[in-house]
DNA sequence: ACAGGATCCTGGGGGC
DNA sequence: TGCCCCCAGGATCCTG
């Protein structure tokens, strides 16, 4: 579900709740998440101090003191929230952090479980945990390397898109809107792209993102910000979600196909082959 | 090496 | 109402 629009306004929220604030206490839910929990984590979050708060492609990181990092990913359907105690749990709630100094919790809801909760020493240590490394935030990704990412690949461009080395933080929902923002087919071959049409695209995509955060992202289902508050940007689609509708700009039908195993949407008059 | 598909889960919606 | 199938914002492992 959340992507990079979504993830930042989730950090966004949560930061002013929980820097300063002290773990105090951990529950969890008898499931496991896509991470295995580690008991020996426990003893190490449990009195540390809250440092800092802040998104990474679509991977949440939270600071502590004295020392490591707690990440967190929302997968399809996670919620990160803090919530107060008195407010009963929800279902599908797998993790609970007891914050110090208040009568509130932070609390991880995660209805498909595709998320994940993990702790490290240091961001090093997390680093290395991935077997793929993350590319640039699409704010930092300059023109060269991201022309050069799309020139050396036979893949689509919406794959392209959606390859977190390229580019962290574009999912399904802001891969569409970028091309239809750019007017560039989905289908279209990275190899096939020129250099102008990939500049076209770089900034689409930094466009559409800002805008998104603005609106405080996209709730479609599940998705809820730090405070539990839904985003807007889902009523400001031009093709996601709306095949069969017409496009804003021409009124062809939007259409939808299956690409790099995603439904993607696009206008076929605006976006030609 | 690389591209595409299957997989991990639960729940909502449409068709019958 | 119920059942069955398809669909969903993601990352990762396996295969050809």
């Amino acid at each position: 579900m959340p992507e990079l629009p979504e993830v930042e306004t989730v950090v966004r929220d949560l930061r002013p709740m929980l820097i300063g604030k002290r773990l105090a206490a951990i529950r969890r839910s008898k499931h496991q998440l896509r991470t295995k929990w580690s008991n020996a984590w426990e003893p190490r979050l449990i009195g540390s101090r809250i440092d800092a708060i802040r998104r990474r492609g679509k991977w949440i990181l939270i600071d502590l003191q004295p020392q490591g990092l707690f990440v967190v990913h929302l997968g399809m359907t996670g919620q990160l929230t803090v919530t107060p105690c008195a407010t009963p749990l929800e279902n599908h709630v797998h993790l609970v952090c007891d914050l110090d100094a208040g009568a509130e919790q932070l609390r991880f809801r995660d209805i498909r479980r595709f998320g994940s909760a993990t702790y490290h020493d240091d961001e090093t240590a997390w680093n290395s945990a991935h077997a793929e490394d993350l590319g640039p935030e699409p704010f930092d990704l300059t023109a060269l390397a991201f022309r050069q990412s799309l020139s050396r690949t036979d893949r689509c461009v919406k794959a392209v898109l959606l390859d977190q080395s390229v580019v962290a933080g574009v999912g399904n929902i802001y891969a569409d809107e970028s091309l239809f923002a750019a007017r560039i087919n989905p289908h279209r071959l990275g190899s096939d792209l020129s250099s102008g049409e990939a500049e076209l695209i770089r900034r689409a995509i930094v466009r559409v993102l800002t805008r998104a955060i603005k609106y405080r992202g996209s709730s479609i289902r599940n998705y809820v910000g730090g405070s539990g508050l839904k985003g807007k940007f889902q009523n400001e689609f031009s093709v996601y979600g709306r095949t069969g509708e017409p496009c804003r700009r021409c009124q062809t039908k939007i259409e939808r196909v299956r690409l790099a195993g995603r439904s993607t949407h696009y206008c076929p008059n605006c976006q030609k082959v």
